[in-house]
DNA sequence: AACGCTAATCTAAACGTTTCGAATGTGTCA
DNA sequence: TGACACATTCGAAACGTTTAGATTAGCGTT
């Protein structure tokens, strides 16, 4: 900016007012200035400005895994929205590791982002005292946690479990196994007592045996299924809390020589662009991902425009179930089986 | 900082010594300045620090979409090997838009970024400029850019496509329809390529009827697999050049009443995680996902760490067929049906 | 002709660091 | 005792902006 001063024979001061609008410029200068900036090249350091300005303009995003298809997708719509909004995006995963957590936000911080959007993992860290400190913003993205009192957006977990497991009482299944996530995220807890709900409203017992909890990966919802299909009197379905673990009860299903939905019937939390292509044609609870990514930026971006007194807003949004072919009524012979 | 300092009774030239080891503290300054910053909470500003040392420790990495699995994988990757190094990463999706593309990286150039991962899209736009320019090193991923002389990695698309191609020959198929993404860009023309020189070798033409080119989304797939159903002379088998176009691809074959592998094979680039889970198991051209982010990675790092004069290394993976069961050998009844 | 008003421009301080060179203190050696 | 080397510490100038307040010039009023 001080070449462009130099070359265009006026102060710096006149080039921040023109280049920002905050102070009328004559024509003449104008001119003067835009050519000079135009020879130079000159681009305003944002950094600089930064400094000054005491903003970045870049917001934070922490989420535990981005191949996770349901974080893709939000992670995707976020972008967007902030793009549009003129933000920058810092992507970090967590890895669902609390400790990982912490250093990241640390991190954002450090590099002074005006927002952040969590997908918290795991309870306590500096979550807490970051939103108490009240410097930053904070929106929590699918993921509660426990005290920590700000803006959020999660799904309406416990509800839409309840409607997928009552959905697979109605087809007569009675043994319905569940593969949940560790049981310290709010999503998994709510989508706990959604299934244990589903079946007592149904004057079904809630067997622990069938009740396997994993870490969200794939090796996890093996394992898990593995154990429920070994059980002496296996369930006849088999509900997996979160996606990539879907796909091992998928393989672990196959593995052990059994089919979906002929032998066991399968729906899963989290739709993917391929459930409806293959075979069988998964049964999920999808999540409205474009809703979550744009209200989870809408309520940033509305704090980062000055509104930081108004109260935690928490959004709470409706899963839809979405019926396809890998649950099949049960009949006299699966009863057999299952019995 | 200057708070740190007044409480401890220190400069903050001594501070800033002891908190970047850049000269020998006494014992007991630095005892006082150590309580000094954990009784203020202090935190040191890395907006400010950029400005003086003229690094953010920050990459800006820009992909068409992250929905792509393919990219999924690789922005993961990426960001994990730049976590590791103690960098922050600013993620850009451009949308297969050029404009968008240049935008994006003024964006992150404006920020100071240290370094650049570009998958670009389109031809022209201000990379290749701000490659002349040098002032901040560009590894470009999984496509080149004509005229652009910098680190890069891509893969082998040519020989992968003439596997894969090739494999279906072997099957038996004689018309192999074709669906590649725009063209201007380096991964599509290699595989077109790759499929032109598989059927050459192998005696057969190359029947333009059967070549479709489409955006890159799972809505052109599936219009281009119409097309080319409706053929009097249909292909007995398809091979989709991306990830996305091929769920259309089989959304059109569902829709039109066939079935894979029994009426048409199919075939696609880039694995994903479902690929052998669902009826059919979909037989794909992996890509080294990890050794393609990891190498990357490790040739922005190393010009960051200072070698910024060695000439351009362009690395070329190979990729692996993964054979599934979406193809079936052709015998006399498929023959028929083809014809 | 002196005055005040407005518009345009500039000067200089600040933002929070790093770092150069100077200053201070301490011990060693002739 | 004076000179010198060495280890610590500090003062102050940068980095590239923004902005409050000072300055200047032009103009209409009285």
């Amino acid at each position: 900016m001080l070449h462009v001063a130099e070359a265009a024979r006026v102060s710096v001061a006149t080039v921040s007012a023109l280049l920002n609008g905050t102070a009328t410029v004559s024509p003449e200068l104008s001119q003067r200035i835009e050519q000079a900036i135009r020879d130079i090249g000159y681009k305003r350091n944002a950094i600089a400005r930064s400094l000054k300005m005491g903003t970045t303009r870049t917001i934070g995003l922490t989420v535990p895994h981005i191949t996770n298809p349901f974080f893709t997708d939000v992670v995707s719509v976020i972008q967007q929205a902030f793009d549009r909004a003129g933000y920058a995006v810092m992507l970090c995963c967590t890895d669902e590791d609390l400790n990982t957590q912490d250093e990241q936000i640390r991190l954002l911080l450090d590099r002074m982002v005006d927002g952040l959007i969590v997908a918290r993992v795991g309870d306590g860290g500096i979550l807490k005292s970051i939103v108490e400190d009240a410097n930053v913003p904070v929106v929590l993205l699918d993921r509660l946690c426990e005290g920590v009192d700000t803006d959020a957006v999660v799904l309406d977990n416990q509800r839409a479990v309840f409607d997928a497991i009552t959905y697979l009482v109605h087809l007569g299944h009675r043994r319905i196994g569940y593969i949940t996530g560790t049981s310290d995220i709010s999503p998994m807890h709510g989508r706990m007592t959604g299934y244990r709900e589903a079946l007592q409203a149904a004057g079904l017992p809630v067997a622990e045996e069938l009740v396997r909890s994993g870490n969200f990966h794939e090796i996890d919802g093996y394992n898990a299924t593995m154990q429920l299909l070994s059980l002496h009197d296996r369930p006849s379905a088999i509900f997996s809390a979160n996606n990539p673990m879907v796909i091992g009860t998928m393989k672990a299903i196959r593995d052990i020589g059994l089919s979906c939905p002929e032998d066991i019937s399968v729906a899963c939390f989290d739709d993917f662009p391929w459930s409806d292509v293959f075979v069988p044609q998964l049964t999920t609870v999808a999540q409205p991902v474009q809703a979550i990514g744009e209200q989870a930026a809408n309520l940033l971006l509305d704090r980062l425009a000055g509104n930081r007194d108004a109260p935690p807003r928490k959004l709470v949004l409706k899963g839809r179930l979405m019926i396809r072919n890998s649950c099949r009524p049960l009949g006299a012979v699966a009863q057999t089986v299952s019995a």
